[in-house]
DNA sequence: GCCGTTTTCGGCCCGACTGTTTTCAGTCG
């Protein structure tokens, strides 16, 4: 049992605490618990062994027997009574935008509803708004949000790669596997994935499936052939697994990478007398099977295509013709400009981050910490702000080999000012700007607000520009063309915001944006040293953006980053 | 359910917003 797991289970019974309508702290500890639990380095089994569980913030006596108990069973009673007592389909409801607990538990109670199907048909007979608390607004909003949750049945990034990596591991260390390489949109990063899928070379593929079907986490298999199977997994995400003789294995990678679209527009412009399929090339007869993609790609007469471009979107014409991008690559990125700390609503002090920020290899590092008007997450006033860059100050003489930037999250108010005037503004080394309050706005309004920001000299960034929380919240009206229009002409940088929560700018709004010359950050806005890794998603949805690394600001080296910031004031 | 040199019990981030009300409950961040 991994932490990860366990702080599944947490999570699941948070929820079920909640709709049961027990002590919200209650919940809010297992929550916490998970929380933690996914972001130790230290390993739950081994602490259960050890007795070291109570050392971690967070677990106390209750909590430490829980998971001793998941350690040594695989079970949790107390999680299999909850499911008991409340029906499968209640949590679902949480997902509906608006609804929270107290309403689920409305809706269960007096209509007995448990379902997004008996939701829907209450709604459509009118009978929600008879409950107390609920008229015609609520009613019409949930079946909004109803169609809004069945559109994004789709499984957040960084939920896929957990499941993917324990799926990857297990696979790997079957001994009749020789390769095994995740494929479909999950290996084109695609911000959510509807399933994972995998292709494994295999000399006996009936074994590799028979052992992948009798995995531990399998739920429940929902077909089996020779060489390939569908599960679904206790994580609730399906997966398939295809098993090749080893010859097989890149095409039949290469074709269950996908997309569909680009498979067919590729499969278009190869030559009438070539075939290209999940077996390999056939050209005038002969069979061709590559051992490697780029050996795929150059026996076609085109440039290696990135898994990330394969979405059918001009990357086949533009490999033949030789123009495609060099895509925006890890080893490029040189700093993280949007982190908290502990002065705002960040778990680390600013030395941590240092610390963690020079152990990734980074040169330098933006502390961007909110401002005064988001008082929830304990903005920084003028005086606090000015205290903290006196310490940056401090410690940049010490720093050997990185260097922080003092800056600042400053917010975007409904009323289009900003929390601070262009005195304090000009005292930073980099200023974001992002909304966090105001979001029911008209697209005029919102629109205007962040091109008001941009036209301010001191603002260097937008902060996630469109606002969105991946299967959570829309993003805001916003007028995007308009952003990234005044975005290239102000010379202020968009956000590519990495947490997989948001990913925003998204891939689409990216493309666009760099045809127009704007220029990105992809930053992690992490709000915890564990949060830094997040900037892998980011850099994924920079490449689908195909992104470059000169259109990223944060690949640029100190003194010509320094100098960028500065062009505008 | 966790936590504690003010506490082993009583807090636990708390204000804005929305839709429902006629003073507030629920949701959200």
């Amino acid at each position: 049992m991994t932490n990860w797991e366990v702080a599944q289970i947490f999570l699941e019974i948070a929820e079920l605490l909640d709709i049961l309508g027990e002590n919200p702290y209650k919940s809010r500890a297992y929550r916490k618990a998970a929380q933690v639990l996914q972001n130790t380095s230290l390993n739950v089994e081994q602490l259960a062994r050890e007795d070291g569980l109570k050392e971690i913030p967070g677990i106390g006596d209750a909590l430490e027997g829980k998971i001793k108990e998941l350690v040594a069973t695989g079970k949790l009673r107390y999680h299999e009574e909850l499911k008991k007592k409340v029906p499968q389909g209640l949590r679902e409801l949480l997902r509906i935008p608006g609804v929270g607990a107290k309403t689920v538990q409305l809706l269960y109670r007096s209509l007995n509803i448990t379902s997004l199907d008996e939701l829907v048909v209450a709604a459509r007979e009118q009978r929600l708004r008879q409950l107390p608390g609920i008229g015609k607004k609520t009613e019409e909003a949930i079946l909004k949000g109803i169609e809004w949750v069945r559109r994004e049945k789709r499984w957040p990034l960084h939920f896929a790669s957990a499941v993917a990596g324990e799926i990857q591991r297990f696979l790997e260390e079957q001994q009749e596997v020789i390769r095994v390489t995740a494929a479909g949109s999950y290996r084109r990063g695609q911000e959510t994935v509807g399933d994972l899928d995998f292709v494994a070379a295999s000399e006996d593929p009936p074994i590799v499936v028979q052992k992948f079907t009798g995995a531990p986490w399998v739920q429940e298999v929902l077909s089996e052939d020779e060489n390939k199977a569908t599960v679904l997994t206790r994580w609730e995400i399906h997966v398939d697994l295809l098993v090749v003789k080893p010859p097989y294995f890149i095409s039949a990678l290469r074709y269950f990478t996908g997309s569909p679209e680009h498979n067919v527009a590729l499969r278009e412009s190869a030559g009438l007398d070539c075939k290209i399929s999940e077996y390999g090339i056939t050209k005038e007869g002969t069979a061709f099977y590559p051992e490697t993609e780029e050996e795929f790609f150059e026996h076609l007469g085109m440039m290696y295509i990135p898994p990330e471009l394969r979405e059918g979107q001009g990357e086949i014409e533009a490999a033949l013709n030789g123009t495609l991008p060099r895509l925006v690559e890890s080893k490029d990125l040189k700093g993280d400009l949007h982190v908290h700390s502990d002065w705002s609503d960040g778990v680390n002090t600013v030395e941590e981050l240092a610390a963690a920020a020079k152990r990734r290899g980074y040169s330098y590092l933006a502390i961007t910490d909110h401002t005064r008007s988001l008082s929830i997450a304990h903005g920084l006033d003028e005086e606090r702000l000015l205290r903290q860059r006196e310490q940056i100050d401090l410690m940049n003489r010490d720093l050997d080999g990185l260097h922080v930037l003092a800056g600042m999250e400053v917010e975007i108010l409904p009323n289009k000012d900003l929390d601070f005037d262009d005195r304090i503004l000009s005292e930073m080394d980099l200023v974001i700007a992002s909304i966090h309050s105001g979001f029911k706005q008209d697209r005029e309004t919102l629109t205007e607000r962040i091109v008001e920001a941009m036209k301010n000299e001191h603002i260097d960034i937008i902060g996630h520009p469109t606002g969105r929380l991946i299967g959570r919240r829309e993003p805001y009206e916003l007028d995007v063309s308009r952003v990234l229009e005044v975005a290239a002409e102000t010379g202020t940088a968009l956000e590519i915001n990495a947490s997989p929560d948001r990913l925003d700018l998204k891939d689409a709004y990216i493309r666009e944006g760099k045809r127009l010359g704007v220029k990105f950050a992809i930053n992690t806005d992490a709000h915890d040293v564990s949060f830094l890794d997040d900037i892998r998603y980011g850099l994924l949805t920079a490449r689908r953006g195909w992104a470059e690394a000169k259109d990223v600001i944060n690949t640029w080296p100190l003194p010509k980053l320094k100098k960028w910031l500065k062009k505008k004031t």
